[in-house]
DNA sequence: GCTTTGGTCAACCATTTGGTTGAATATGGA
DNA sequence: TCCATATTCAACCAAATGGTTGACCAAAGC
């Protein structure tokens, strides 16, 4: 009865998480390069890293001492399946995409 | 820092929830009425709408003494245009979004 | 071998979440 | 007016969440 969604969901609620899935967007990283624009232990981040795997969201390999994230967008797919047919949305250009990620990523002007 | 998005998403982790929206797609409803299917008490029921609400997902408004529950899938936007960035996903098409919710919805064989 | 680096684990804490119950507040109908 | 219906409110509860710290373990570097 919950299913992967919920914990889709539930990983994509937390803006940390969020934020991390974007810089994830860019290149795969390890634990600490991922923890470092963070004000927030690692082990923190470590957590959030856990659920963002554990929804599928990113996958952890580690290589020698370091773990690298991955961004595995694809368990993405059937939440946006789920959310699209609500809306029928035109499917988004990167573009606006892009813009969108800027206007909300904490991490360049940080605090 | 905490957009609109972790109150769009954390309302969407739920299974009732979802599966309220899922109901409302069809029609609007009265809060009563949206309560029938689920074993839970109908205030509990009162606080997922509360929830959808703020979220934006669905309005409610008192026509008399009851009270109807409309979806707002507008407020899906901004969380679909973040998600689909990932993936670029396609546009997906209504029947399977139908068939999908099918396999999800709950209520129908219950527990 | 020692020390540093990369990361997790365990225990703890405060807050939020998802549910309950019983009382309260409208509104509508007889 | 009196009663039933529709819904929320308030207090409470157990469990989950998001963070901390300090100890721990494994892999490199010297």
């Amino acid at each position: 009865m919950s299913s992967d969604l919920d914990t889709v969901f539930a990983a994509l609620a937390d803006p940390t998480r969020r934020a991390i899935l974007a810089m994830l967007l860019e290149d795969d990283m390890a634990v600490t390069d991922v923890a470092e624009p963070f004000e927030m232990s690692l082990a923190a981040i470590s957590k959030h890293l856990m659920i963002l795997t554990k929804a599928g969201l990113i996958s952890q390999e580690k290589r020698g001492r370091v773990k690298w994230c991955k961004l595995e967008p694809d368990a993405l797919r059937s939440a946006s399946v789920w959310m699209q047919g609500f809306g029928q949305f035109e499917p988004v250009n990167l573009d606006a995409f892009e813009r969108f990620l800027e206007s909300q990523l904490p991490l360049a002007d940080d605090t």
